[in-house]
DNA sequence: GCAAGGTC
C-alpha cells in the first residue's frame, strides 16, 4: 500500500476542482458523508494515493456551556468571563466523523482551505480532528502542510502544490478571538435588553431585542438617515436661468453660481443679466470623454444591482445565484474579486454566448474584434469574478433566475467590451459679469453600453457656436426651488455603506440586513428602501443617549483591529481577548446602570405590559386574571404579581376549560399550532416556566421539552393529574425518543401527537369519544384506549359502540389508524411482557425528587 | 430565544 495523502478543501466544489486539476481528470469519486476524489500520484518524491475531500465551511462553532444557557439563572454580566465550548457547527452533516474516517491511517494532510483568516482557522479545526487519527510517523517528519493558492486555476493549484507551507496559527487564533468576543458581547447585551424591555412593554413585536457588532451598526445607518430626514428643514433657493434660441433650438443656459440662498441677491444678479441684453460666447471646448466599462462582477456589486435594478433582495439574490451556480449556469457566486485571472479564458466564455438569440451577435462581434481586455480590477485572492458558464434563454430559466443570469451575462460582455466614447462640447458664455454655460455631447462609440443599454449615454445636440458671438436671450427666469430631504437608504446604498465600513462580509451582509428586518427593527419598503421601525429608531436613539459607540461602525473596526494584532503576531491571543472583553464589560456595566435613559425613550413609544393584551386565565398566586399578550413574543403577564410567563410561540393560545393545575392552581391554557395537522396540547403557565420535577431524569425531561425550556402538560410526570403525560401518554413515538400523547381536543379527527417531534397518529375518525384508561396492553405495555364509536358508523359487529384495545396490538384499532410525518407505526416483534408497565402512576409530587424516568418507552428493549 | 462567520 502506498502512503496516503488526505487533502481537505473548504467546500465540495473546490475539492472537485482541485482533484480534477491535479489528477488530470483521472480520479475516482465516491460518496461518503461528503464526496471523496481519489487518484494516484507523486508527493515529495514518492508514489502516493491522494484523497481529496472537503468540509462545508466551519466544522465547529462556539457557544456557552449548558450551564450558561438558562436566561433566568445566568447573569448576562457573567458571560464575559464564562468559559466557551466548541461543538459541531452542523451535526447533521457529520463532517467531523467524515474527517476521522478519511483521515484514519493517512500519512500526510494537505490543507486546501480558502486563503483567508477564516480558512486558516478551519485548517486548525481540521487538524484537531485529523492529526490524532493519522499514522504516526517518525518524530521530525512533517505530516501537515498548507497549500496557498490565490485562484482555483490549474496553474495556481499546481504552484501551490509544489510550494506547500505550514498553516498560520496566528491567523487562526485571530478568528478564535473574534468568535469569542462576538459571542460574549452579542449574547450579553441581547439577553439583558430582551429581558429588560420585554418585562416592561407589551407591543415591541420582536421575539428578541438583539444586539450585535454588525447588525446594530447596520441598523444605525438606517436610523441615521431617518433622523436626517425627520430633522431636515427645507430651504428656498434661486437660480438665474436665461432662456434662448439658437438655430431654432430652445436652450436654457446653466448659471455658474448654481444656487443662491438669498432672494434679494438673486434678483440683483437677474437684473444685471437682463440689463446686459445678450450672452456673449467667451470660450468653447471640445473633449473626448469616455465612460469606463465595468470591472468583473463580484458578489457585493451583484447584490447591489439585484436590489436596485432587478428588485431582488440580497438574501433572495444569493439563493437564486447559488442555484444558477449549482446548475452550471454561472461561476461561483461568492467572490470579492473584480479582476479576471490571467488564465481566464475570455474567448471561450464569449464563445459560449455566440449563438444566444439576444446577445449572440454582440458576442460574435467581440470575438471578431479580438480586443477585449478587461479592466484591472481588484484581485482578492479568492474566486474569479462571476461570469456565465453556459448559454441559457428565458424559457429555460424563467423569472428571477433568468433576470439575474441575464444581468451576469450582460455584465460579463460589458466588462470585456471597449469603453463608451463620446465627445463633449462645452460653450462658456457671460452676461453682465455672470458666467453661464451650455453643453452637448455626441456618442462616437457606444462600446459596452451596447449590451448594457441602461447605462447608455444619450446624445445631447448643441447648435454650433463661435467665440465672440452674441446670443440674444428671451426670458431670464428667476427659478425658485426648495432643498429637499434625502430619501431613506436604498438596500443598495446600505450594502455600500456596510462594505465601506467593514461591516460583515460578502456572505454575511445579506444576513445582517435580513436580521434587522426579522427583528422588526426595519422594513424594506417600495423601491427597496430600508426604513427603520419605531423599535429600531428607539433602540438606536437609546444607544446614542447612553454610549454612542455601541451603534457606530467603529465598534466592528475596533474588534477587527484588535484581532489583526493577533494575526500579525504582534500580540498574544489571550491578552487581546482579555483586554477587549474588559473594555466591552465596562461598556456593558455602564449600559446597565444607565438603561433608564433608554427606557425613557421606550416609555414614550410603547405600551406597558399592564395596558397590553386581554384577560385570559387566572394566576395561581393571586387568583386574578392574567393578560395574554399576543404581540411577539406572545406571553402572559400578571399585573398584580408583576410576573411574565413565557408561552410557546407561533400558535394559538386559548383558555382550557377553566381547568387548573393541581400543583400551583394556575388555570391551564391550550396551545395549538395552525393547520389541519397542527398539534395541540395543554400547559400550565407556571409549570411551563418553572418545571416542577427537579433533579435527576425529570429535569432532563423538562430540558427535552424544547429549547425554550418550557414544560407543557404533555411532558409532565405528575402521577395523578388527568392532563399529565402519565395519564394521557399512550406509547413511545416510533420516530424519536418522545411519547405519543392523546390529543384531547383533536375530536372529531382523534389522534395521538408526539410530545417531541411532528409525528402524528390518526385514530379511528368515526369515534364519538376516545380516552386513555388505567390499563396496559399485555402484549406491548401500551396504554389501553377506550373508544366510543359513533352509533351509525361503528365498525363493531352487533352495532355496539364501546371498544377497548391497544393501538398497536388490537387488530381492529390498528387497522383504523393512520400515521402522518412518520415512517411506520407497528409493534416491534418480541416485545411481549417486557418493560412497558413501569413509570405510570409512580411519579411523585413537586420537590420530592424522583428516581425513575416516568416516560414509557420501547427503547429499553 | 442570543453573535458573526463559514457553506448547503
Amino acid at each position: 500500500m502506498p502512503p496516503t495523502v488526505l487533502m481537505v478543501a473548504e467546500k465540495p466544489s473546490i475539492a472537485l476542482s482541485i482533484a480534477t486539476m491535479l489528477s488530470s481528470r483521472q480520479m475516482n469519486t465516491r460518496r461518503s458523508f461528503l464526496e471523496v476524489h481519489e487518484f494516484d500520484g507523486s508527493f515529495r518524491g514518492s508514489s502516493v494515493r491522494f484523497k481529496v475531500t472537503s468540509v462545508i465551511g466551519h466544522v465547529l462553532s462556539i457557544d456557552f456551556p449548558p450551564k450558561y444557557q438558562n436566561w433566568d439563572t445566568t447573569n448576562p454580566f457573567d458571560l464575559f468571563e464564562a468559559p466557551t465550548i466548541k461543538s459541531e457547527a452542523n451535526p447533521k452533516a457529520h463532517v467531523s466523523k467524515h474527517l476521522q474516517q478519511e483521515g484514519r491511517g493517512c500519512d500526510y494532510l494537505v490543507l486546501w482551505l480558502d486563503c483567508d483568516r477564516e480558512g486558516e482557522n478551519i485548517c486548525f479545526e481540521v487538524m484537531d480532528i485529523v492529526v490524532p487519527v493519522m499514522r504516526r510517523s517518525p518524530a521530525p517528519r512533517q505530516q501537515v502542510f498548507r497549500a496557498r493558492f490565490s485562484a482555483v486555476s490549474e496553474s495556481d493549484i499546481r504552484t501551490a502544490m509544489s510550494s506547500l507551507v505550514e498553516p498560520n496559527r496566528n491567523e487562526a487564533l485571530a478568528v478564535d478571538a473574534r468568535q469569542e468576543i462576538d459571542l460574549k458581547v452579542g449574547v450579553a447585551f441581547t439577553r439583558f435588553q430582551t429581558r429588560y424591555f420585554q418585562g416592561k412593554y407589551g407591543n415591541l413585536d420582536s421575539s428578541v431585542i438583539s444586539y450585535g457588532p454588525c447588525q446594530t451598526p447596520t441598523l444605525g445607518f438606517c436610523v441615521d438617515r431617518h433622523i436626517r430626514i425627520t430633522t431636515f428643514s427645507p430651504e428656498p433657493f434661486w437660480i438665474v436661468r436665461p432662456h434662448g434660441t439658437k438655430s431654432g433650438q430652445q436652450l436654457i443656459f446653466e448659471w455658474d453660481r448654481g444656487r443662491v440662498f438669498d432672494r434679494e441677491i438673486a434678483v440683483v444678479f437677474q437684473k444685471m443679466v437682463i440689463d446686459a441684453g445678450s450672452l456673449k460666447v467667451t470660450a468653447m471646448n471640445k473633449k473626448e470623454e469616455r465612460k469606463g466599462r465595468p470591472n468583473g462582477l463580484n458578489t457585493v456589486d451583484m447584490l447591489k444591482v439585484a436590489s436596485s435594478a432587478l428588485n431582488i433582495g440580497p438574501h433572495h439574490a444569493m439563493q437564486v445565484a447559488e442555484r444558477l451556480y449549482t446548475q452550471g449556469y454561472i461561476s461561483y457566486p461568492r467572490t470579492e474579486s473584480t479582476s479576471y485571472p490571467s488564465s481566464f479564458d475570455i474567448r471561450g466564455a464569449l464563445s459560449l454566448q455566440r449563438n444566444h438569440p439576444i446577445w449572440g451577435e454582440y458576442a460574435q462581434s467581440l470575438i471578431a474584434s479580438g480586443s477585449h481586455a478587461p479592466k484591472a480590477g481588484v484581485d482578492a485572492g479568492d474566486h474569479p469574478p462571476i461570469t456565465p458558464m453556459r448559454c441559457a434563454n428565458e424559457a429555460e430559466l424563467g423569472g428571477d433566475a433568468w433576470r439575474l443570469y441575464e444581468y451576469v451575462t450582460r455584465h460579463f460582455l460589458g466588462s470585456v467590451s471597449p469603453d463608451c466614447k463620446f465627445t463633449r462640447t462645452k460653450v462658456l458664455l457671460s452676461a453682465g459679469g455672470e458666467k453661464f454655460s451650455v453643453s452637448g455631447r455626441t456618442v462616437t462609440s457606444p462600446g459596452f453600453t451596447s449590451c448594457m443599454p441602461w447605462l447608455a449615454v444619450a446624445d445631447e445636440n448643441l447648435p454650433t457656436f463661435s467665440v465672440g458671438e452674441s446670443i440674444r436671450f428671451g426670458e431670464v427666469e428667476l427659478y425658485q426651488g426648495r432643498t429637499s430631504p434625502p430619501d431613506y437608504l436604498t438596500e443598495s446604498e446600505l450594502i455600500s455603506l456596510m462594505e465601506k465600513n467593514g461591516i460583515g462580509t460578502d456572505a454575511s451582509i445579506p444576513v445582517h440586513i435580513n436580521n434587522i428586518c426579522e427583528r422588526n427593527y426595519a422594513q424594506v419598503q417600495s423601491g427597496r428602501r430600508v426604513v427603520p421601525t419605531a423599535l429600531g429608531i428607539t433602540l438606536i436613539r437609546g444607544y446614542q443617549c447612553i454610549d454612542v459607540d455601541l451603534c457606530l461602525p467603529d465598534i466592528r473596526r475596533f474588534i477587527e483591529q484588535q484581532i489583526t494584532l493577533i494575526a500579525k503576531g504582534d500580540a498574544d491571543h489571550a491578552a487581546v481577548v482579555q483586554h477587549s472583553l474588559q473594555e466591552f464589560a465596562t461598556k456593558f456595566k455602564y449600559f446597565v446602570t444607565e438603561i433608564e435613559r433608554m427606557n425613557a425613550l421606550f416609555e414614550a413609544q410603547f405600551s406597558p405590559l399592564a395596558d397590553s393584551g386581554r384577560a385570559l386565565c387566572k394566576c395561581g398566586k393571586c387568583s386574578r386574571y392574567m393578560k395574554y399578550i399576543s404581540m411577539r413574543p406572545s406571553r402572559l403577564y400578571c399585573s398584580t404579581c408583576e410576573e411574565v410567563y413565557a408561552l410557546p410561540q407561533n400558535g394559538q393560545i386559548k383558555l382550557y376549560k377553566e381547568l387548573t393545575c393541581p400543583l400551583d392552581n394556575f388555570e391551564l391554557v391550550l396551545f395549538s399550532l395552525a393547520g389541519p395537522d397542527g398539534k395541540s396540547y395543554p400547559l400550565c403557565p407556571y409549570c411551563y416556566n418553572n418545571p416542577p420535577f427537579e433533579g435527576g431524569k425529570a429535569s432532563a425531561v423538562a430540558e427535552a421539552a424544547g429549547k425554550g425550556g418550557g414544560m407543557p402538560c404533555t411532558h409532565c410526570p405528575h402521577p395523578t393529574c388527568r392532563h399529565s403525560m402519565i395519564k394521557q401518554g399512550v406509547c413511545a413515538c416510533p420516530e424519536c425518543d418522545g411519547t405519543l400523547v392523546l390529543d384531547v381536543v383533536s375530536a372529531p379527527k382523534w389522534r395521538l401527537d408526539c410530545n417531541k417531534c411532528s409525528c402524528l397518529v390518526y385514530l379511528p375518525h368515526n369515534a364519538h369519544r376516545i380516552s386513555t384508561t388505567d390499563d396496559r396492553c399485555d402484549e406491548c405495555g401500551s396504554v389501553i384506549l377506550e373508544v366510543d364509536f359513533n352509533k351509525n358508523t361503528t365498525p363493531l359487529k352487533d352495532g355496539t359502540t364501546l371498544h377497548k384495545g391497544c393501538v398497536l396490538c388490537d387488530d381492529l384499532l390498528h387497522s383504523l389508524i393512520e400515521m402522518k410525518h412518520g415512517k411506520s407505526f407497528s409493534r416491534r416483534p418480541g416485545s411481549r411482557g417486557r418493560g412497558r408497565g413501569r413509570g405510570r402512576g409512580r411519579g411523585r409530587g413537586r420537590g420530592r425528587g424522583r428516581s425513575e424516568d416516568p416516560k414509557m418507552s420501547f427503547r429499553d428493549f
